[in-house]
RNA sequence: GGAGAGGUGGCUGAGUGGUCGAAAGCGGCGGUCUUGAAAACCGUUGAGGGUUUAUCCCCUCCCAGGGUUCGAAUCCCUGCUUCUCCGCCA
């Protein structure tokens, strides 16, 4: 959410500035609803100040002893006035509320302009892309003779989902470990483990709702609650409503969990393999900062997704999202895409964002400035690090060798008992 | 699943429906004292919003949402949640 006393100040600012990222605000019907806000406040506190001024006065009367049925007869009317002035306060705020809840994030000064994909610009590359001196196939072509079955996920549930039998899920389960000891060990983070189901609030309290229901699994029985998109859910809402004292901070949480996202709207788009499926494991890094430090959090915690990618040995490239292409609740956004040999093309595998005070006002998490001793909105960020599935890809495709064996990366050796080459199993 | 007891400021913990935004203690901050520190003593110390140049002033908030009342932390209803006992269970 953006901050309402910014809207209220500079509405035509905040709206060419959102008009950056192709996000029209509708500023005749914010101004319209601020003015009408501004006078019904006033009045409904005029009249709860007569309301408690006339009590207290009740009060004292009875006190003496005296006669208080004049000073019942004089506030008859008033309790109606006020509910019907409150309530009307209330509508015009939740009718506030509902527009401000879909306001996507201001860009930073330092994002470029542009509307799609096409408009990110590269910041660096890592690596160059794998060659090889046979044709090189794709992860479902190697994945097959692995342990990697499309088809058999489909019989258990539909389709964009997979099982994997054999050393190809060991491999699966030692990216996991591989990034989480990486992260906790090397690059501070507190490994937490969190709920898979999140309520309506917190998905309120990072950005995917209310705006973005239809990306979400709803369980529908009686609690109400969603399988998280990302751990970027449960892991940020632990501070919603809190407020943090400064010698906590930065808090810095790493946690794996699975991802459920329901991928309305993307029904052409990837298909084949296990790019894009409904259930995929991540490693998430998630950051609570002070507001001015945010943007080196940025990135250093981008540094910490690039390190598991050089850990592996797996070519990539580093893009600053442009306005048009990021996130609803970013306001600065680089993405990792790795080379696949398979489609000979690079492909997102980590996204790292700061996100400023954009989900912290939305969670009310605070943190208390020691210079002032108040409590102010504090910052997140966060990023993959990384998404597991598409490690799993990438390292199938780059570490495929002639005969279809894949070669398993150095790094990893130890989380696969001896397990140095994945060969066929049929 | 059954029975019972709770949820109050950074923390502990009081609070007959009427100056209660809330006693007291701890903690924090400032000061006196001290060579310095501790102790002791004095003062101060929640959040959000409206109005204002600023002060003043006003409103809201005692888990959340409704209700009763001139007036609710206090009474009623619903939900969430914590604890204890029983049952079940990985």
């Amino acid at each position: 959410m953006l901050d309402p006393h910014l809207l209220r100040t500079d509405l035509d600012g905040i709206a060419q500035q959102l008009s950056v990222r192709g996000f029209t605000l509708d500023s005749a019907r914010i101004a319209d609803l601020e003015r009408q806000r501004k006078i019904i406040q006033v009045e409904t506190q005029a009249l709860q100040a007569e309301r408690n001024s006339r009590s207290k006065g009740i009060g004292q009367a009875k006190a003496k002893g005296e006669d208080v049925q004049p000073l019942l007869d004089a506030v008859a009317s008033l309790g109606d006035k006020l509910k019907a002035a409150e309530q009307q306060l209330h509508v015009i705020q939740e009718q506030m509320d509902e527009i401000l809840l879909g306001v996507p994030n201001l860009p930073h000064e330092s994002v470029p302009a542009g509307v799609n994909e096409e408009d990110n610009i590269e910041i660096s590359r890592w690596g160059e892309p794998t060659i090889f001196d046979f044709e090189a196939k794709d992860h479902v072509d190697l994945g097959e003779k692995l342990g990697l079955d499309f088809e058999s996920a489909a019989k258990l549930t539909g389709s964009r989902f997979m099982t994997i039998v054999g050393p190809l899920a060991r491999l699966h389960r030692a990216l996991i470990q591989l990034m989480l000891d990486t992260h906790t060990g090397e690059h501070g983070y507190t490994e937490c483990y969190v709920p898979y189901l999140v309520n309506r609030d917190s998905l309120k309290g990072t950005g995917q709702l209310p705006k973005f229901e239809e990306d979400l699994f709803y369980i529908g029985d009686d609690h109400g609650y969603y399988l998280i998109p990302t751990a970027e859910v449960p892991v940020t809402n632990m501070v919603r409503g809190e407020i943090i004292s400064d010698e906590q901070m930065p808090l810095r949480y790493a946690a794996h969990t699975p991802c459920f996202r329901s991928e309305a709207g993307s029904y052409g788009r990837d298909t084949r393999g296990m790019i894009r499926q409904h259930q995929f494991e991540k490693v998430e890094m998630v950051q609570m900062v002070r507001p001015g430090d945010s943007y080196e959090t940025l990135e250093t915690l981008t540094s910490h997704a690039e390190k598991i990618l050089q850990i592996l040995g797996l070519p990539y490239r580093k893009m600053v999202l442009c306005a048009g292409d990021m996130g609803f609740s970013a306001s600065k956004t680089y993405d990792l895409e790795v080379w696949l040999p398979g489609q000979s093309a690079y492909r997102e595998i980590s996204s790292c964002s700061n996100f400023e005070a954009f989900q912290s006002r939305r969670m009310k998490a605070r943190w208390r400035n020691p210079e002032t001793g108040k409590p102010e909105l504090l910052h997140t960020v966060n990023g993959s690090g990384l998404a597991v599935g598409r490690t799993l890809v990438a390292i199938l495709e780059n570490y495929q060798q002639a005969d279809g064996s894949v070669m398993v990366p150095e790094a990893l050796h130890r989380y696969m008992g001896g397990v140095e080459r994945l060969t066929a199993t049929t």
